[in-house]
RNA sequence: GGGCCGGUAGUUCAGACUGGAAGAAUACCCGGUUUGCACCCGGGAGGUCGGGGGUUCAAGUCCCCCCCGGUCCA
């Protein structure tokens, strides 16, 4: 940390004074002699609630324009707002600070920003104090982060700390016109996304309105810092925050959706206090944080003691609030989600979409407020429509996967009632009073219901529920031996062997039609690893599997398996290597495969185009692969593909082909391929580096691509979709085929009717028919069969009973010897015949072959005098060479015996009647 | 991507810990009673225990793999 970064001439110049805090000891810069606090809401209370300022901003979309226009007049080009989806990074899901748009690429220096300085507002969203929303007043899942850019870059200079303090003193005090003498300069430490910096926080009457960082660090795992050449103003303006302190409402949310929550608090029947009073008590709300619960019972003291209401009454009432400002919080960020094309699910961004969709409803149920989440959409659109009019567009999609979420979540519920009731029910009989916690947590983390819901459930049934304070750290104790993802790359072991060599020459990009060539060997790894100067080979990469082929030269050749690129050398896998290095060798790729892999990489570009163009704007590619005869594509959607659904994409895919496009591909620097075709180019992952290869379907279709590509779509041939299934919640998997592949698809379920019409004896034209006729046939059959079973076992009770020796006058012996009979069936034939005769013992042997089995099992009666099966067993067993066992009523084994069955049933008589007469 | 829970009759689920005869309720069919309907009584039919492999004399139950659904976490 560079002290020096904090003295500006320009405080100077404008009289500011240096002081520290006489609470959290940091240092700022002030007008104000008197000033003791820094004046963080953590050091001192809010000052401006109640007492608004005079000033011209009176909405959010006053306070943006007013900061946009600004900013414009003073140099600053004015970006677009990026989506909330960060797609072009694999590190996080979601866009949490305006920085985060040019991050890593811009930051890095790799790519030039795309003004430079820039203005832009951001809306960000932030899970990470998800507890604390609707509790401090002040936390919001999603926000606008308005900032001005500078990017000291490659030599460049804009500006850095001078004119950034400068600028934002102007427009606090001139465009929001805050006095001069209220505004202070605390400074800190920032870090985050990879870079760090110095920055000055700006506050005013107890709250953060800005952050100034001055990112010129590195930041390597997570506490190494070192300096980086690049310079970059990073600034970030709460626009909430400053409508907050222009309002001087008791809270954020009310500032933001104002007479909204009138609204709400109507259907509820109004809220539970006054202005008045809630105005008095806001100001200690911003001391909360969920995760101390000292400071929860310590406001709930103070406002106990200043309202003069019980203790439990005051948090019942922070409750309520709590809950409507979720409702509306949560659903303007789920709107924003689902508005930039996130689908919910139960994996990666799409389950953060969930989560917030499940809290809302469950604060409507705490509420007791019955409005399905379209109403409350309804209403929350109606509000923020002003600030972002492109969710009109999206509106009708985001309504019907708000529904299905919702029915989904009341399923849950509905299932886990039941799956809590038996739960009760059983510790109950166990004499169990209260629930334990690892059953609560089991609860939440498989089933998905929250503690509170369980303790509401339960109790009714007389389980007490206690929830414990840190009941979500328990929970991440439970899940801490998760293991890390981890990948493995077989060639990461040659990266030692490769570093010296220059980057091979991509033939393949500058001539994807041809299918020879000729190169030079740079080296051999090993005996299979080859490395040329230049290839036509193409590496595995962006789903599409590597070219197969020859490498020969006069008197030798080998087969090329595989190729792989390792940083920008491209790695031949061969059986063997018969050359040498230094040796020029001709390379043949099999150009039928190849051709085959360049129709499904561009056939995935329609399909998903087509898609888009069926199902709407949440498609995306969730990922891809193409091979010879089969390619994949996998789409993020809310629901199963329907039969129609999915002609239709095949068909309007199939039209384009039919079209005959152009398809162009072309390098661009990031920046202006951004520009142009908007982020839907990032569909197949993050493409590092300053420029993108775009491949374009004209008209149709651009995506940021290195795969190879026909020129037009006419050479793609048949698409035909083979299937579709749901790989994971909120993702379909379409797998399809083309060209040839299509061709033969198609030749083989002829091929399949046929030979279906061949074994029926009749034509393909009658096949379904006659499967039916089939069909039905065979089910009369099997009833029949079963009735015929029936009737034997009826008549062969029968003759076993007739069978039976009276042994005593409390015990019948049956036994009888078969031939490969069905074990089951006879096990039921002696199970019925116990059953109606409870003083029967019966004995059936079956012999297989070499094999005996034997099952024997007796009466109700018999048991009831003493007999024990068991004993039988041990008869058995002295006779033949095997294993049996059971119970005393039922036993069964087997072994080898050669003899004559007849022998053991009688052995076994003797030793009955010598025990029981 | 990882963890956890689940898949048994048309439906809702027991049975699984500790291997030994596949069950209950409900709906269904037939009969009886009653009759405006319901109820009630008796009987009947309904199952590849998600799939595959393994262990075992014996697997719904134990082990392994896979499929499907749910859920939590990154």
């Amino acid at each position: 940390m560079d002290q020096r970064i904090y003295l500006l001439n320009f405080f100077r110049d404008e009289g500011f004074i240096r002081k520290t805090c006489k609470k959290c000891n940091r240092k700022f810069w002030t007008l104000n002699e008197d000033q003791e606090y820094c004046g963080d809401s953590s050091c001192i209370e809010y000052q401006f609630i109640g007492k608004g300022l005079d000033s011209p901003l009176k909405t959010t979309c006053d306070v943006r324009n007013s900061f946009i226009n600004f900013f414009a007049k003073r140099g600053h080009e004015v970006v677009k707002r990026y989506p909330v989806v960060a797609r072009w990074r694999e590190d996080v899901y979601l866009v949490g600070a305006s920085i985060y748009d040019f991050q890593p690429w811009v930051t890095e220096g790799i790519t030039p920003p795309p003004a430079n300085p820039l203005v832009i507002s951001q809306p960000c969203i932030r899970l990470t104090d998800l507890d604390n929303i609707g509790k401090t007043g002040r936390h919001l899942s999603s926000f606008e982060m308005m900032a001005h850019h500078a990017f000291n870059i490659g030599g460049k200079r804009v500006y850095w700390t001078e004119e950034t303090v400068k600028l934002s003193y102007e427009f606090f005090t001139k465009a929001v016109k805050i006095p001069p003498e209220e505004l202070t300069y605390i400074e800190d430490w920032w870090s985050g996304g990879g870079n760090a910096g110095e920055d000055f926080e700006v506050v005013v009457r107890g709250l953060e309105l800005a952050t100034l960082v001055f990112m010129h660090y590195k930041v390597f795992n997570s506490d190494k810092i070192i300096p980086m050449k690049n310079e970059i103003v990073d600034t970030g303006y709460g626009l909430e925050r400053i409508l907050w302190l222009i309002k001087g409402t008791p809270t954020v949310y009310d500032a933001i959706y104002g007479k909204l929550i009138d609204k709400v608090f109507n259907l509820i029947g109004g809220p539970p206090l006054n202005c008045k009073e809630y105005m008095a008590l806001a100001r200690f709300l911003g001391h909360i944080d969920s995760k101390k619960p000292e400071t929860l019972r310590e406001a709930t003291r103070r406002i106990s003691t200043l309202l003069n209401i019980p203790s439990d009454e005051v948090l019942s009432i922070l409750e309520t609030y709590e809950n409507i400002y979720l409702i509306l919080d949560h659903m303007k960020s789920v709107i924003l989600m689902l508005n930039d094309g996130v689908v919910p699910s139960n994996a990666a961004v799409g389950y953060l979409a969930r989560l917030l969709i499940r809290r809302i409803i469950r604060a409507l149920m705490k509420l007791n407020l019955r409005i399905s989440l379209i109403e409350l959409a309804d209403m929350v659109i109606a509000h923020i429509a002003p600030d972002f009019p492109e969710i009109k567009e999206n509106e009708e999609v985001i309504k019907k996967i708000l529904n299905l979420e919702e029915e989904r979540y009341n399923k849950t519920l509905k299932r886990g009632r039941l799956t809590i009731e038996k739960i009760a029910y059983s510790l109950k009989e166990k004499g169990i009073r209260s629930m334990p916690q690892d059953t609560l947590i089991m609860l939440y983390d498989s089933h998905g219901l929250p503690p509170d819901y369980v303790k509401e459930i339960a109790e009714k049934y007389g389980i007490s529920v206690e929830i414990p304070l840190d009941f979500y750290g328990a929970l991440a104790q439970r899940h801490k031996g998760d293991k890390e993802t981890k990948r493995e790359e077989e060639l990461d072991r040659l990266l030692e062997f490769i570093k010296d060599l220059p980057p091979t020459r991509t033939l393949y990009y500058e001539k994807p039609y041809d299918t020879q060539f000729e190169a030079k060997i740079l080296r051999v790894i090993e005996g299979r690893y080859v490395i040329l100067d230049q290839t036509l080979f193409y590496p595995e990469g962006g789903g599409a599997k590597a070219d197969k082929g020859i490498l020969v030269s006069d008197d030798s050749s080998c087969r090329v398996l595989d190729a792989r690129k390792v940083n920008n050398v491209i790695i031949h896998i061969c059986d063997s290597c018969p050359f040498k290095e230094g040796q020029i060798v001709k390379g043949i790729i099999d150009s039928e495969r190849r051709k085959q892999i360049m129709r499904g990489h561009t056939a995935t570009h329609v399909l998903l185009a087509a898609a888009r163009k069926i199902l709407g704007k949440h498609v995306w590619q969730a990922g891809a692969s193409k091979d010879s005869d089969k390619c994949r594509l996998d789409i993020t959607h809310f629901e199963k593909l329907s039969k129609e659904e999915i002609r239709k994409i095949e068909l309007l895919a199939n039209q384009i082909v039919l079209e005959n496009r152009r398809v162009l591909s072309h390098v661009m620097l990031r920046t202006d391929a951004e520009k142009k075709y908007g982020f839907t180019l990032y569909q197949g992952g993050v493409i590092p580096g300053r420029y993108l290869r775009i491949v374009e379907v004209e008209g149709w279709d651009a995506e940021a691509c290195g795969g190879l590509h026909v020129m037009h779509t006419g050479e793609i041939g048949l698409i035909k979709i083979l299937k579709t299934e749901r790989i994971q919640d909120g993702v379909e998997r379409l797998e399809f085929s083309v060209g040839k592949a299509a061709l033969e698809y198609v030749w083989n379920t002829e091929e399949k009717i046929s030979k279906i019409a061949e074994l029926l004896r009749t034509s393909r034209e009658t096949v379904v028919e006659a499967v039916n006729n089939v069909v039905n046939r065979l089910n009369e059959l099997e009833t029949e069969a079963k009735k015929l079973l029936k009737a034997r076992l009826i008549h062969e009770k029968e003759v076993l009973i007739g069978k039976s020796i009276t042994v005593s006058s409390i015990l019948r012996f049956i036994g009888q010897a078969y031939n490969n009979e069905d074990r089951r069936l006879l096990v039921n034939l002696a199970s019925d015949i116990v059953k109606e005769h409870p003083d029967v013992f019966i004995l059936l042997l079956n012999k297989r072959g070499e094999k005996l089995e034997y099952l024997g099992i007796a009466g109700r009666k018999v048991i009831e005098k003493g007999f024990n099966a068991l004993k039988v067993n041990e008869t058995i067993l002295s006779m033949i060479k095997g294993k049996g066992g059971g119970r005393k009523d039922f036993i069964q084994g087997t072994g080898l015996y050669s003899g004559n069955p007849k022998e053991i049933i009688s052995k076994v008589l003797n030793e009955i009647k010598r025990a029981f007469i």
